[in-house]
DNA sequence: TGTACATCAGTGAACGCGCGTTCACTGATGTAC
DNA sequence: TGTACATCAGTGAACGCGCGTTCACTGATGTAC
């Protein structure tokens, strides 16, 4: 095979890795997809899932549409690859900052900074989500997927508040439970208002994360004893 | 002119009335325009903007293609001139259920049910203002309307906070502005996602205002003084 | 009141463009011997 | 190593449909005298 005989000539060995590294892998139908997701991204931020034409994605990406319909089916296919992947980097790029939080002295305050820092509201992500989750109104499929990636966040952090809550000694007066719901609703309304609401442009993304960080201060604090 | 002489003719005033009242008026664009945008609120809601078409809302109201661009210029039109209608019929609204909210004993109990009541999530008018909202981000003209009007809630909100508060003779330590943007995020982040989050069915309506009444509650606990 | 004309509200056929999707093809990469 | 063949990734022309928008026309309603 050519890997062993890589193994067995440096040189070419050497080769072989620069390829697969550089853009001319043996097979590249993986890294045509992220590209084309990529570039998906961007134009359904920029000008909407519906308006973006096949070609508007292809043309950013570096494609042709065949190339698109050699990856995907349909347009539609490629929304919900698109919502999978992202999701997923979200979930993950969420666990790796909010592991460990429970050996903070105050937990509480620890959560919400990292929680604001993490999810601040990343422009792009917040439109394209919008318009999934409007998607999803009209099509199971996509609701589905929805209703997992919602569940999912929901029960870390649910998970968070429980450890979180009695390492620190406190007795919640909301469950735990309802407490994460209420903190992932009022998320929500401000990272949408921040970026769909008639948001003033000058300095809102201090302003928003100011009110998110107070908000959930007030809130906590009526609901830990 | 027509109207003095309707004065003049008590006979006469009466058949002209019974014309306006009844579906046979002298001239009855408004009426149209009316119907085409009820027609419009309806179609928007079920299949979205973008893939409402133009012979879909015509259909629906009763009307053929040429109808609809004897009342609007374009689509794009048809999209703001419902959200005018709709958002001053929402302020009516609440402006009937708030005023005098002062008066009651326990103000801020008082203004959560009666919010809580009139904003219950109407399923489709948070489609369509989502969808509206997402479409502004595109659409300059579209972010001014949608920028007026959150402004004039907030405007409102915030009286009515500072009223209730200093009636009560209570103290906020948070000003009655950022708490007010607080409550309304809050409420957006609660029915967006109740309409469009991955909502289970199941009596779904009593749980998301249970959650928002527990959170706005916590909210203004821990605010007042 | 009756007649002639003007305007209004809405009809429905037609246009033309852009888009999603298909498909026959091509050059590059990998495999067999 | 070299040659012949197979598969893969992507090209780009073509198709056909549906949609937004236009426009010449019509019947109903209003006005003048």
């Amino acid at each position: 095979m050519g890997v062993s005989d890589a193994l067995m000539h440096p040189i070419q060995c050497c080769i072989v890795s620069v390829h697969e590294i550089d853009s001319r892998p043996k097979r590249r139908r993986a890294e045509t997809v992220e590209r084309l997701l990529d570039a998906a991204l961007e134009t359904f931020a920029e000008i909407g899932f519906a308006a973006a034409s096949v070609e508007d994605i292809c043309r950013r990406g570096g494609f042709t549409r065949g190339a698109f319909y050699s990856s995907f089916k349909t347009k539609d296919e490629l929304f919900g690859a698109l919502f999978a992947r992202e999701t997923e980097r979200n979930l993950a790029l969420a666990e790796q900052q909010l592991t460990g939080i429970e050996h903070e002295s105050d937990p509480v305050t620890a959560a919400v900074e990292r929680c604001l820092s993490t999810f601040r509201a990343d422009r792009t992500w917040v439109l394209v989500h919008t318009e999934y989750a409007l998607y999803a109104t009209r099509h199971p499929e996509a609701a589905t997927a929805l209703r997992r990636h919602a569940e999912e966040l929901h029960r870390r952090l649910t998970a968070l508040v429980e450890t979180a809550s009695s390492r620190a000694g406190l007795r919640l007066s909301v469950p735990a439970n309802r407490l994460a719901r209420i903190v992932l609703a009022l998320h929500d309304g401000v990272v949408i208002r921040e970026v769909l609401g008639g948001g003033t442009a000058r300095s809102s993304d201090r302003a928003a994360s100011d009110l998110e960080r107070t908000a959930l201060l007030l809130l906590l604090r009526s609901a830990t004893s």
